[in-house]
DNA sequence: CCGAGTGATGTGAGCGTTCACATTCCGAGC
DNA sequence: GCTCGGAATGTGAACGCTCACATCACTCGG
């Protein structure tokens, strides 16, 4: 093996050597440095070319003590709000110029997510999001590494941390109201699991509504977000057919299962009951029928909770936001009137 | 400011002082080197507790040149299917021990795929995973950073890399030879969008089906995954329903199109035509009717791909494998006998 | 009772950058 | 021609860890 058998990548300093330059001038090209003669940088430019030189940027995170790196901690992205969010907040943190480096949980627990965070914390991530869409998974932003900038998203009361999120309640008001001002008594809820911060702001919208209208509140069926906790529900309101004529369903993946057996026990949707969903998924506009639902802008809230860590990680101070993304209604052919 | 003021975390060297041992030996306690004396383990743990103490990986990934982290390259993870894959990948690549940083491209040309992998080079990744179900995008594994471990997934003939994809082929036969075997004289195929090798791969399974038992190829409607598109096709099939009886749709979220259209212009599903779709989405089950449909095992496919990626970061060398996952045939109640 | 062998620990260098500071260059101004 | 100042470049020391090697303390057989 001759000394020119390396099997290494080139480093600054071989760019250096081949320009006839120090490894720090090297340095300033790379950073775009002002002080830099035209004639040297091309010089440079061209050995980088030459060599096929790429930076190693664990070595300059060494140094500054910055990774350009975000931590993404996340649960089942296979759902379509958290896969969304997730997709949301990498295109946003990618044009903000940093990475992502993400880890989906199985389970939700605190201890879970404490744990995941503190892998990226040794990863030296420069800060964390953390899609914490239940009460126990939001309690693990209690213990974060000291200093480590963070932003919560669906999050809840999160103590310290800002928190980005679309307006649950709000959206359920919107659904909730819509079925009363078609003249429907009272809508009837299918909620997700208890534990799920959406499902209580959604659940809680909802009654407030009917409250403030002075409707009866019907007793809660409590489902899981699945389609098939949907479908049990949607049986056990054909059971009640007489009596119901309007349901508000707590996401459209549920809202399918209740049309399905809605559909098998032969009552008519939105003939006998209407029915309002939540999320706007693709398939929503080509259920039978096209489902009247809220729509949420997973985009907005990444972008959102993106800047928020961005400007901590600048300021180095915590900030104590509470951004609210407003959703969306979004009117199909899943109600009608009560005639 | 007296010489406590310290507000950088702690480094090992503050734990070797605090443990009384030299860094070295903390080191070795981090690491599980066999040689440490149980008492001293058991000091320089409780130091590290006391100062908590984090150690620094990117440090740590400096001098091993190791930084275990995985590089994902995806596309639109929003859709079922690539956004299952990442997330299998990212459980099985925390299973085995690595990190997962995600780049999601908007769009897949060659270029986006080659600067994405690019960049995780730079940021210093053991190995990538390129999910590329397009023939652009697969295109980019051929300009991979020297001696960078890679894997394709759903990517089709991709050079050197080794590749990990469902049998497309196969799904698409068990499809098609289930409705021939209810007895319909043929299939009509609405097809996925052109330059997608699962696309391509269904439409060729297809076809050879039909080809094999010398029954007329009728002319491909094609979609390109959504709902919408399947829609559309499925309004030219409703036209042309006196001739059509049995359809295979590309995927679940078109034959969901599919099945919307059908039912507005009258046609029924099963008793006039027979419906099946692909991927097996959570909501199939719940259309309808309930779909019959393939189902791809999105697990196993992360599992593979991470399994081969690590062999060849341990090896060295570049495998030249090419693992099949098998799909599966799942009936519903959207096909029946042509009677 | 001594030297070899092994386990436990320490020492210093180096990974590839950037930072702080030192040095050199060059033209303007007197 | 000489000084001065800013632009352009170079030098050496970190950053926090692991690696290779040195050292030290024992145990054990002859």
């Amino acid at each position: 093996m001759g000394p020119n058998a390396e099997q290494r990548p080139p480093v600054m300093a071989d760019v250096a050597k081949l320009a006839g330059v120090s490894h720090q001038t090297v340095s300033r090209v790379l950073n775009d440095h002002p002080n830099v003669r035209a004639e040297t940088r091309t010089r440079v430019m061209w050995a980088i070319d030459e060599l096929g030189y790429r930076r190693n940027l664990v070595a300059r995170a060494l140094v500054t003590r910055h990774s350009r790196t975000l931590g993404v901690v996340s649960f089942d992205s296979t759902l379509y709000g958290p896969a969304s969010t997730v997709y949301g907040i990498e295109q946003a943190a990618r044009a903000a110029g940093y990475f992502v480096s993400i880890v989906s949980l199985r389970t939700i627990d605190r201890a879970g997510v404490t744990d995941a965070i503190g892998y990226l914390a040794e990863q030296g991530v420069d800060g964390v999001v953390v899609v914490a869409p239940q009460r126990s998974a939001a309690r693990a932003l209690d213990d974060l590494p000291a200093g480590m900038p963070a932003v919560a998203v669906e999050g809840g009361h999160a103590g310290d941390v800002p928190v980005v999120s679309v307006d649950q309640v709000e959206g359920a008001r919107l659904a909730t109201l819509h079925l009363l001002d078609l003249g429907h008594e009272t809508v009837w809820h299918v909620s997700g699991p208890a534990d799920w911060l959406e499902a209580e702001g959604r659940t809680e919208g909802w009654r407030a509504v009917l409250t403030a209208a002075g409707r009866p509140v019907p007793e809660v069926l409590a489902g899981d977000w699945s389609p098939r906790s949907g479908y049990r529900a949607g049986k056990r309101l054909a059971a009640m057919a007489d009596r119901v004529t309007a349901v508000f369903v707590a996401n459209d993946q549920m809202a399918l299962g209740v049309l399905r057996a809605l559909t098998e026990e032969g009552v008519k949707v939105p003939e006998q009951i209407s029915i309002v969903g939540f999320d706007d998924i693709p398939e929503s506009e080509f259920f039978s029928p096209p489902l009247t639902t809220i729509r949420q802008d997973f985009g907005a809230v990444g972008r959102r909770s993106i800047d928020l860590l961005v400007r901590q990680i600048q300021s180095g101070g915590p900030l104590h936001e509470r951004l609210v993304v407003p959703p969306q209604f979004i009117a199909r052919a899943s109600t009608s009137p009560l005639r």
